[in-house]
RNA sequence: GGGGUCGUAGCUCAGCUUGGUUAGAGCGUCUGCCUGUCACGCAGAAGGUCGAGGGUUCGAGUCCCUUCGGCCCCGCCA
């Protein structure tokens, strides 16, 4: 260890007016360039890069010293700020008018040449960077990302807290829940052969702070899910919860928009414009085909099963008669693609589970239609009138159950925008989806399962279909989409302990079980429960749409890999057999 | 669980189709020269379990099998 002169400055703060000023930097070499007589090092820290000087007349012993420099030390250097001579200011750098011109050099700390450079353009692979994060996280775009997140931390604490909310942990350790994303479990040493679960979300413990009487609750949380992972998808992820007493839907979706709105403002200087435009999730499915759509391009579904009901053509009558849809998207100007290029969309779109496509090619006046032996003339025209297209457009065609036909058809809508270039990178569209249906049914499971979670309230007119028609039943549910991705989602919950049974009897939970596994909040309920309703912002995803990232690894700071590993520290690892002994848990 | 794609020098990649001298390039690194560079320049040098294991073959970076790992997607993600 050494003595070593604190710094005076960043590297980022001194200009033109700081000249025959005495001072001292400290931060990381970035960059050396030793000229023979003269050397010039880039001296780096999270703030900027000023140049540093070494002459060997005016620097004497540390020009010595300098020469040693290399990429990455960290040292401490003081001397003076001087101007740069006539014409050689550099106009790219904000300290490029100045130099220190050194006097004293501390090396304190020699580095080994880092296995990729410590710059913002980078071409290397993602596990480097990952196994390598302390050098990843040194780059200044990474740094940047990191103090955007920082900033929307501190942009929604001090909205929520303005707006009348307290915040409260919740335990990490907790109690495994059915339904839902697969656990983290944590053994018990204490309790032979009983485990915690990571929370998925602080989803029980807010409700039960609502009984509790707290009334406006938030916090900024982790949740883990041991689901596979996906490039918006991390197994620990942070959360913006939020719950809310006596409110309807209006109320979160109003606190939401405020807090997105002060949030994307404040953090990144983006408008935007509230309240949301707000689209019920048939809308959404049927025009977009997907419960997340991106509107900021058109290219919307045509449903046209009736145009097609009696056709000639069996692939597209049985869909109907079967209780299933036809229908279609126009991608505009695609008339043009190969024969191999429209069997790579057949392909995807069997990869998406479809039967096939059909597809039309408007050229001219006549439309070429891939079922041409089937489809009669008439019954391509009045599709293509369906779809509005126009020459040198192609239609793709699908068909099959609705959600399931509709799913397929959002995917190929996002993927011939994205080959057509459609898609317009500078808009903000923040977009409501709402009147999720209650439940679905689950073809592994034989049962229903709830679409949301099992706390959310049915819409009240609703409540009757529960007995008759429960796949009919809507929830008040709600999902805030940006550009296509889920980014907050949540419910007005049921608070009621006898709805909130018939809700577990709903999904196959019996009484003994619901009692074993949620008994606390029933119990809770019997004692004065509140209406209530909530949200769940996802944090990251919002960072990396700030950002402009493309995947959640780059706003996290140490983020696993897609198999959930991280590089640097190799985790997940074995642990030593006492470890285990004392968890009664044996490897089989 | 499934599909796609990638893995060769510190890094990024070529070589693999059609097996055959000593496996190449750029960047970086190291050494020498160089007093206004900022992608410094010039000259030279070092640097390889071709992800791992097995097989076929006289011979494998190249062909086959298995396996590990990265990324993207489907399923999954209340």
């Amino acid at each position: 260890m050494q003595q070593y002169k604190k710094r005076t400055h960043t590297c980022g703060q001194l200009r033109a007016s700081d000249i025959r000023k005495q001072v001292t930097l400290t931060g990381w070499v970035d960059k050396r360039r030793n000229l023979g007589g003269l050397i010039f090092v880039d001296l780096r820290d999270r703030h900027g890069i000023t140049q540093i000087a070494f002459e060997p007349d005016r620097s004497g012993a540390c020009y010595e010293l300098a020469k040693s420099l290399r990429s990455e030390f960290v040292i401490s250097v003081s001397g003076s700020v001087v101007s740069r001579p006539e014409g050689q200011a550099n106009k790219s750098m904000p300290t490029g008018e100045i130099d220190v011109e050194a006097t004293e050099l501390a090396i304190l700390n020699k580095a080994e040449t880092p296995p990729f450079p410590i710059e913002d353009s980078i071409d290397v692979t993602e596990d480097l960077r990952l196994k390598y994060r302390y050098l990843d996280l040194r780059r200044p775009i990474v740094q940047k990302n990191l103090l955007v997140r920082h900033r929307a931390y501190q942009v929604a604490r001090s909205y929520f807290d303005r707006n009348g909310f307290i915040e409260i942990e919740t335990p990490i350790l907790m109690k495994s829940t059915p339904e839902g994303a697969r656990d983290y479990l944590v053994p018990s040493r204490i309790h032979h052969g009983k485990f915690y679960a990571l929370p998925q979300s602080p989803q029980t413990y807010k409700q039960i702070l609502m009984v509790a009487g707290f009334d406006r609750y938030f916090q900024i949380v982790k949740c883990f899910r041991d689901e596979d992972l996906r490039a918006d998808r991390q197994p620990e992820f942070t959360q913006i919860d939020v719950e809310m007493s006596f409110v309807d839907e209006n109320d979160v979706l109003a606190i939401t928009e405020g807090a997105i709105k002060e949030m994307f403002g404040s953090v990144i200087g983006v408008d935007t414009p509230i309240p949301f435009p707000r689209m019920t999730h048939k809308e959404a499915m049927e025009q977009f085909g997907s419960d997340k759509p991106d509107t900021r391009f058109e290219m919307k579904v045509g449903i046209f099963s009736e145009v097609v009901a009696e056709s000639g053509f069996r692939v597209f009558s049985e869909a109907v008669k079967n209780g299933g849809i036809v229908a279609g998207i126009c991608a505009p100007g695609a008339a043009t693609y190969s024969r191999s290029q429209l069997d790579g969309l057949t392909d995807l779109a069997k990869t998406l589970g479809a039967g096939g496509l059909v597809y039309l090619k408007l050229q001219g006046d006549s439309i070429e239609c891939s079922a041409s032996k089937f489809v009669t003339a008439e019954e391509t025209k009045k599709i293509a009138e369906a779809l509005k297209a126009k020459s040198g457009d192609l239609v793709l065609i699908i068909t099959g159950p609705w959600q399931k036909a509709l799913t397929i058809l959002g995917s190929l809508r996002l993927e011939m925008a994205n080959r057509l270039n459609l898609i317009p990178h500078n808009k903000w569209n923040f977009l409501w989806v709402t009147d999720f249906p209650l439940l679905e049914f689950s073809e592994e499971d034989k049962r229903f399962v709830a679409v949301h979670h099992p706390f959310t309230s049915p819409k009240l007119e609703d409540i009757p279909l529960l007995d008759k028609d429960p796949a009919k039943a809507r929830a008040r549910a709600y999902d805030l989409v940006l550009n296509g991705t889920e980014i907050a989602g949540g419910s007005i919950r049921i608070h009621d302990s006898a709805l909130q049974t018939k809700m577990f009897g709903l999904l196959g939970i019996n009484e003994a079980e619901a009692k074993m596994k949620f008994g606390f909040l029933l119990e809770a309920f019997k004692y004065g429960a509140p209406p209530h309703g909530g949200i769940a912002f996802g944090f990251d995803r919002i960072v990396m749409y700030m950002t402009g990232s493309k995947s959640i690894r780059d706003v996290i700071a140490f983020p696993k890999t897609t198999s959930a590993m991280s590089l640097m520290d190799d985790s997940p690892s074995s642990v030593d057999l006492k470890q285990l002994e004392e968890l009664h848990i044996r490897i089989v």
